[in-house]
DNA sequence: AGAGTAGTTGAACAGTTGCTCAACTATCGC
DNA sequence: GCGATAGTTGAGCAACTGTTCAACTACTCT
């Protein structure tokens, strides 16, 4: 019933406490963000987005190409199908996909940009 | 000894992967953009950066103001410090956090900008 | 030196995640 | 319809991750 005790310091700073609290966005924000860069926080999904930025490709190519399952390689896509990163379209039995739009392109490379300094 | 067998298709786009190969990064490359990018798939690490975006903070502050343990806001703040995401000053007993650098908050922006569509 | 507060750390536990496997659907060509 | 290939899906498993707890260090003040 009783909240769990959090913090057991005296001195905190209330103000700048406050005054980030006011800037701070929504729970629900912050869970949608995390959501968002969670796609790219795997090395296979990171390939398949960088792949797909250059080459609209099957999963067979995508497999091929990373050397994995089909099957690994569906899973992935569905994940970064749900999160609306990449968009497919059928042409008899093969399933091409692409990135879903421009702002796959610039998270990957503002991220490539941090690594090479 | 044998390769394990990743694709059982006959029909790949042999232009295609070639030529995505050759525009693709080394795998160090990708392991670590998915290593700063898992900087940001957690809620409450989102959190700590975009609170810390907003104004330099001690541990105690960040605790009060997200609610969770301050242990728990110092192994994040390990994590994003070992990331070189976060730089921090003692002062007395107390040490204060801050963004180590713009291409954090770039990220965040990115992101949010991403959700707001 | 001793008490008190800020912060860190490692082990342990629960929850999550990515891959594999096997079974399934969808589409094509005969 | 039948067989073959592309792709999807769910269960299961091993590896990883975030939090908690308790013990620790670092610094201050008397």
């Amino acid at each position: 019933m009783a909240k769990q005790p959090i913090c057991d310091c005296d001195v905190i700073h209330k103000e700048l406490v406050n005054d980030t609290q006011n800037k701070m966005k929504s729970e629900e924000d912050y869970l949608k963000l995390a959501g968002l860069f969670k796609m790219f926080d795997d090395k296979t999904r990171v390939k398949i987005l960088h792949a797909l930025e250059q080459n609209e490709m099957c999963v067979c190519d995508l497999a091929v190409l990373l050397g994995v399952t089909k099957s690994a390689v569906s899973h992935q896509l569905k994940a970064l199908r749900l999160a609306n990163l990449v968009k497919y379209r059928r042409e008899a039995q093969i399933v091409y996909y692409s990135l879903a739009d421009e702002h796959v392109k610039e998270i990957l490379d503002i991220g490539f940009n941090h690594l090479y300094e």
